[in-house]
DNA sequence: AGAACATGTCACTTAATAGTGACATGTTTT
DNA sequence: AAAACATGTCACTATTAAGTGACATGTTCT
């Protein structure tokens, strides 16, 4: 028995937001159409046009719902204040930790992120600037230029590059350079990494705050 | 006025193999279909099913073709006994340099690298393999384990992926983490920025050749 | 020459997609 | 109650794709 039609037009919106997430989830952005969308509310794809203009708006609406990549408070560990006094090498370390760990639990961000590669479009495009912008603020608030004597903005660019491709890859490949990115054993050796880079950037020059 | 008929099976596979590189190349690899293929090649679309089996037989052929990836005389510089009888930090500028140069100077190879992170095929297994095997040749050459007291193969796995994925953006991305990865300013500064990682990496540690 | 085969062309089916116009049914306003 | 509107369903078009069976034409072997 199908179910009655909700003749609610914000909650058949919302389904709609929802459906995208689930689809993205389950099975990646290839999946996702009018059709697919439409089907997975449980809803007729012309209310996709109606409500929204077209697919584009809908998933640019779905990027509204936020909480893509790890915020800058969450990147700290919760308190910038705190953060902001640690010694450079600890924020740098507790900044890797919080990175890997807040990209690989976002299924739906590594899903975006494999997106980025192939295609610019709305989605894309929301995680590309919210990325940059993170980066910009914490780089301004905790890794002033010139601090550690060394290009920080390119390293911290190149090691935040090296662990997302890494754990994009992990979606599907087991092994890289002889590291096994699928065991938390394997990130434990990249998080040890990025802690002798970090060790060895800091001592090679003087230790400015 | 079309031209007359081939009649000749190699030619005509010869053609269709090329076709793919042809159209990866301008179209990336969205664009390959059967039909698109065949369109590419001045060519029935069925040839592809009578001499290769299918498409995915047909891109794994093109796949044998090779140069997808720097080989590790390439990632040496020519000549891999001189390279060994450098010292380690300048073996890792060296193999950094090149492997930089040889991945931007291979647009196919950041098109295949782009459809990795997106989907399996025979293509995209080739370029993993291939990968996999020269950095697993590299290392045993090169860099014994323990070499510089750091855990080099994850270092080196995390710098790679890095560069890796920044060749992959710049293709349609102008900055990354500040850092202009369009222009070869930006280029010269993540080099730089390797360099000092390998400096530091050294030099934090007691330098073993 | 004639049979067997290789090479290539053509027309078709099947399935999936994006998008749209016409309609039915319920709600709100007058 | 009637008109106007909002919400949702349905059926259809047009396009594109992968894949296949029947045929035409040229080559080779006997």
């Amino acid at each position: 028995m199908p179910n009655p039609p909700l003749r609610d037009r914000e909650a058949t919106r919302a389904r709609l937001i929802a459906a995208v997430g689930n689809l993205l989830a389950r099975k990646g952005f290839k999946a996702l159409g009018v059709n697919a969308v439409a089907r997975e509310a449980g809803v007729d794809k012309v209310l996709i046009y109606r409500y929204f203009g077209g697919l584009p708006q809908l998933i640019a609406a779905f990027g509204q719902e936020g909480d893509f990549w790890p915020s800058v408070s969450e990147l700290t560990g919760g308190d910038p204040v705190a953060f902001g006094r640690l010694p450079l090498d600890e924020r740098l370390r507790r900044l890797t930790r919080h990175f890997v760990a807040g990209i690989r639990r976002r299924p739906l961000t590594l899903e975006i992120l494999a997106w980025e590669t192939v295609e610019r479009n709305e989605l894309t495009a929301e995680l590309e600037m919210i990325r940059e912008n993170t980066h910009l603020r914490l780089t301004e608030m905790f890794f002033p230029a010139g601090a550690g004597g060394a290009d920080l903005q390119a390293v911290l660019g190149l090691v935040g590059a090296g662990l997302s491709y890494l754990a994009l890859r992990a979606r599907d490949v087991q092994w890289y350079n002889g590291v096994d990115i699928q065991s938390e054993d394997g990130w434990r050796r990249i998080e040890a990494a990025v802690d002798q880079i970090v060790a060895g950037l800091l001592s090679s020059t003087p230790n400015r705050e």
